[in-house]
DNA sequence: TTAAAAACATACTAATTAGTATGTTTTTAT
DNA sequence: ATAAAAACATACTAATTAGTATGTTTTTAA
């Protein structure tokens, strides 16, 4: 089944895309329930009767949001920046840094959107959850590859439970957007710092 | 500065907790914002005058339900099982299985309140935030404490930075709960054999 | 060019929100 | 026992919420 590419005008798509990307603003700094359509279209120069033109209700348009924009940014943020060594050890923890401390998109204390929406949405709304476990599934497959490669080049210990190690290393990475709401992006360095302790033992 | 215990009736007092009670519940399973203060007042039983009567509005309240219900509570699922063991390996771990795996309060797909509160409020409320923190630093000293100990009685490894890698449990811990949202309990147990291995480069 | 469909605009609605005004009842101290 | 304060109850309000009804304008296809 591939996506079905409905026909609209580019003005028509402009607007729709307006709308998700403003939403998904006001949404990572604000949270989905508490961001109120009145607010989007207010920020978004759009009027009701466009809104709800584009999206039978907030919800769908919260799933849009979720994947024509959330999901698509994070790829880049969350897998981009994996494939260059061929070394995991190296390779993973140049992701992590990368995500923590030079992706210039993300605010300290607004922690990182697919997590928040998954803290806040993920027992409300199972075709938000859904949307969301795909985008966890594609890093965690993207982690857990890059470790059975460095299996059997011989960079990771044959023992290795790639999967179970990939759920700890995006565990740790939700967790510390979590802390760092509270200890700021100081907080992050040191994480680092363990990580790769963690993903040395792995060698 | 001493708490100032604020002369009420017992009848007043139950009125009181139980609205607290009541409301953490409510907000663990909605999250504060989306928990209504009418909301509160229909499953407690209470009206509005009574809940405005001692609480002079919705985050004094919210407030109060941290300090007096959530943090309490949660020193006792984090700190509480903590202190048994004179090895922090087999110390720390317990705690988190008994955290992870056999406390009955936590609902899976409903993650730690603790968590869930600093996700939702730590950017929106100081005084939540402020509050969240004393709790974390607790919990973050009682696991820095127990590695520090460690380390002069020969069980932990004299360069370990205790305080990093307490925050770093800290953090596997808040983004467990996090997947586990959309991952099931099963996933707790992945990240418990990880930490064991973990743990096990401390020593 | 023109009819029809798509895209948008305006003005509404009913429900829900936190909070208040104004009571009544219950408890406490004398 | 009684006055005063504490504790609660009822009925409201103004703002905000998602969503709708009914338009007008713009784009598209014949």
């Amino acid at each position: 089944m591939q996506p079905n590419q409905i026909i609209m005008s580019a003005k028509a798509a402009a607007t729709r895309l307006n709308i998700l990307q403003k939403a998904f603003g006001l949404v990572y700094q604000n949270g989905y329930r508490t961001t109120s359509v009145d607010e989007i279209i207010a920020t978004t120069q759009v009027t009701k009767g466009a809104f709800f033109y584009h999206f039978k209700n907030k919800d769908e348009m919260g799933l849009a949001m979720i994947n024509e924009v959330m999901v698509p940014g994070m790829q880049g943020a969350l897998i981009g920046p994996l494939s260059d060594s061929d070394d995991p050890v190296t390779e993973i923890y140049a992701m992590m840094h990368s995500l923590l401390m030079e992706n210039p998109f993300f605010i300290v204390k607004y922690g990182c959107p697919a997590v928040n929406l998954v803290e806040e949405m993920a027992s409300h709304n199972e075709a938000f959850q859904s949307a969301l476990m795909k985008l966890n599934n594609q890093w965690h497959e993207a982690i857990a590859t890059c470790l059975e490669k460095g299996k059997t080049s011989g960079k990771i210990k044959k023992d290795t439970d790639s999967k179970q190690v990939a759920y700890f290393i995006m565990a740790g990475y939700g967790g510390i957007r979590n802390l760092g709401k509270i200890y700021g992006k100081e907080s992050y360095k040191g994480h680092l710092e363990q990580l790769k302790f963690y993903l040395e033992t792995l060698i």
